[in-house]
DNA sequence: GCCGAACCGTACCGTACGGTTCCGTTCATT
DNA sequence: AATGAACGGAACCGTACGGTACGGTTCGGC
């Protein structure tokens, strides 16, 4: 029986700390070289040389090298930070804003090469194992931008400035709005076009649509 | 130096044979062993096996590896056809059924089995080699279908039946109101609820919106 | 100053898989 | 019937990598 791995399917979403500072470190050199390499350039022996430490570490830590790469999903989704709403309601004007605000951090976020690099982790693990790379992944980042994003949209709508029926229909909207497909390109490996990387008029653009079809 | 392997970066996209019978055969088996397991089920002994043919014929078509993979996208993309619009811009009516019968196809396709498979395994790769498979995928998927979008939008202008600048700008309008976050949550593993599943109501919707945005 | 826990570095093992080679068979052409 | 290209089948090799074991070192607690 081997150590215990790092099991993210019990662990709690809120639970702070999660790892030592010596294991972030080594988590975040993880990151770097799957950033610049992808998946295989992650191996225990890479990682054991780049993050000076040893494998047998590795193993004690995160059990098996899936316990390392769902240690490494765990750790980016924990860094991630919303900016706060509160208050944000008060006017309409600043509403807007803020719903403008909250479109340019989360392209901000899926056009990263962080989160490209996880995502494509993720996928391309997602139909050998039971799945817990990509399972992880909308746990812990997809899931819980969109419950964000819901709370945003109802508050919106309690003020009178938005209708609709459904906060999950509206939200979808607002993504797609958003995204387009400029994330599967760039999951794909194609560059963002000059507009595409002006996330702020992007986030703009998308946002005066969504008022259009969901404005009160 | 090896057999000529499949170099599809020099082979025109509209070379119609391409692989003879028994190579298709053997691709289609590729392809199955793919959307069954994941890129990881599908090793060359593996596919020698189960398409009964042997490593060396495979080596011989193919090249290398990377050479069969390539060669799985480009015959899974001359594959997919989409319906002819000839005459479909007759009246108002029609022109907006064909666009949602477009639309319908291009979710039937996105979230089809084998389609998921082929990007999870071009995403997987796309940063490890010089991206030959992303671009591949792009090229003869994504953009081929974005070039047939931006023709039929651009006829539905011409006839004073849609009101935009850019063709491209609006069709990809239409792929985030048809599409949302649907496509990376079903290349993470989750599973499209009933809703989503009805490509012909998501579709009729996703149309809905469109043209609040850009009908004339 | 001693002890044990944690850890680094490294050597090692087993295996899976890409790629090569050889041989026997089939089949079309002459 | 003879011949040779095309191909199936199987054995083989090299290597990369996951995982393990072990000796040596650092460091905090008593």
């Amino acid at each position: 029986m081997p150590a215990a791995a790092y099991d993210i399917a019990t662990s709690r979403p809120d639970a702070a700390p999660e790892f030592s500072p010596r294991q972030q470190v080594v988590l975040q050199h993880a990151l770097t070289l799957l950033v610049e390499g992808g998946e295989k350039a992650l191996t225990t022996a890479g990682l054991a040389r780049t993050a000076s430490c040893s494998k047998e570490s590795l193993y004690k830590w995160f059990g098996d090298r899936d316990g390392l790469l769902a240690a490494v999903v765990a750790y980016q989704a924990s860094q991630v930070q919303f900016p706060s709403e509160t208050g944000a309601t008060a006017d309409a004007a600043t509403f807007r804003a803020h719903v403008t605000a909250f479109v340019e951090a989360l392209l901000g976020v899926l056009f990263s090469e962080t989160s490209l690099a996880l995502n494509r982790l993720s996928i391309g693990q997602s139909n050998t194992n039971s799945n817990r790379l990509g399972h992880l992944l909308l746990v812990r980042g997809k899931h819980m931008i969109s419950a964000r994003a819901r709370t945003m949209l109802e508050s919106g709508r309690r003020h009178g400035l938005l209708k609709f029926d459904d906060a999950e229909d509206a939200y979808q909207v607002l993504y797609g709005l958003a995204i387009r497909d400029v994330h599967i390109r760039l999951l794909l490996g194609e560059n963002a076009s000059p507009a595409e990387k002006d996330l702020a008029s992007q986030a703009e653009t998308a946002v005066d649509r969504f008022y259009r079809l969901f404005g009160a």
